[in-house]
DNA sequence: TTCTGTCCATACGCTGCCGTATGGGTATAG
DNA sequence: CTATACCCATACGGCAGCGTATGGACAGAA
């Protein structure tokens, strides 16, 4: 009747689990101690025994996303091989399954915060050297390929802003174009 | 000494322009009544005689931007005339004038608000359905217009999100390289 | 058992903001 | 001059969430 299932001991990992899934659901302005505690059955006493306050819990947040959501597609794109154009189409698809929820909302996040703006520039940043490097590779002059590769990240966060999500046959389809399209060198 | 420059008289609209305002540089958890009002020199009973409440406010702010920013660009890509591919480059050259601040801010508004995402919604379908058709006319196929709408309109969200803006010129050569690219029949 | 460290509940004060009630000031019409 | 509508200041009650202080429950070690 009554749920006695929850190991009555919480982790640092399960606030920072919480807020992430709140934060993709209802934004930053979601993410307050007392209404997450009572979210996960216990009581902000918990809280202010694993985080200072809340600032700490928001920078633990984001630093996850961070460490989970930066290099991933790059290393599995990398340990895959073949040649450039092929890795095109595999960052391609990649990038294309995700939901963008997190992050997203993390981006909606950072209207007005100058910290988080600068952790989503530099993570724009990698992501657009590595994929402009590959269109150079594949044979495009350095601004073209610069263009092309802002064409389909700008266009992938695009997507994920709006929210347009199509089903993956069709995405799949969709991002495979784009890749014909961007990739033929006349 | 004291600064007596504002005339004694506020209106709604001025309200509703310092909304808009502070929307764009610090987010709608920014836009509060008591805040606004001492940005602007009143007290919060000022704004209860304009307004019923703060909903009101952030209603307002989003029909204002509905209003002035959504069949605006379509309207003069229109009026300016032209056959489909002209008025597709006149289309881009217009939309990259805008710095987005204000849609982006909108846009991170929407993050569970499911009100303010009817809204956007909506928009972003008379958009891409103008871009579509314009496509369509110059003789693409109607998935491979599709397609090449989404990419133009998803990359210009997309550069509004990642707020990476370059300088015009720069801006300028880029669009019409994405315009070569994508108007190419073959 | 007793002690110690871990994890959480409870209670408290504080702040920022919302919305209301009420009255004062100012301009214009009559 | 008086009256009326308009615009705003002041004061108040209320609430939600932050951060702190303190004690209790429980486990393992001694």
């Amino acid at each position: 009747m009554v749920k006695k299932n929850e190991p009555p001991k919480l982790t640092r990992q399960d606030w920072i689990n919480q807020g992430l899934k709140t934060l993709s659901e209802a934004g930053v302005g979601a993410v307050r101690i007392e209404p997450l505690a009572k979210l996960m059955g216990v009581t902000k006493g918990s809280f202010y025994w694993h985080f200072k306050n809340r600032d700490e819990l928001l920078a633990a947040i984001l630093q996850e996303w961070v460490d989970c959501q930066t290099n991933s597609i790059i290393e599995r794109v990398e340990t895959l091989g073949g040649d450039a154009k092929t890795k095109l189409l595999y960052l391609f698809e990649l990038a294309v399954q995700d939901d963008g929820l997190v992050e997203n909302a993390i981006r909606a996040w950072a209207t007005g915060d100058s910290r988080i703006t600068a952790v989503l520039t530099d993570v724009d940043q990698r992501r657009l050297d590595y994929t402009r490097n590959l269109f150079l590779q594949v044979g495009f002059a350095p601004f073209e390929a610069m263009v092309r590769a802002r064409m389909v990240y700008y266009a992938l966060v695009g997507e994920f802003t709006i929210g347009a999500r199509s089903n993956q046959p069709e995405r799949l389809a969709e991002i495979r174009l784009q890749h014909t399209i961007l990739t033929k060198l006349e």
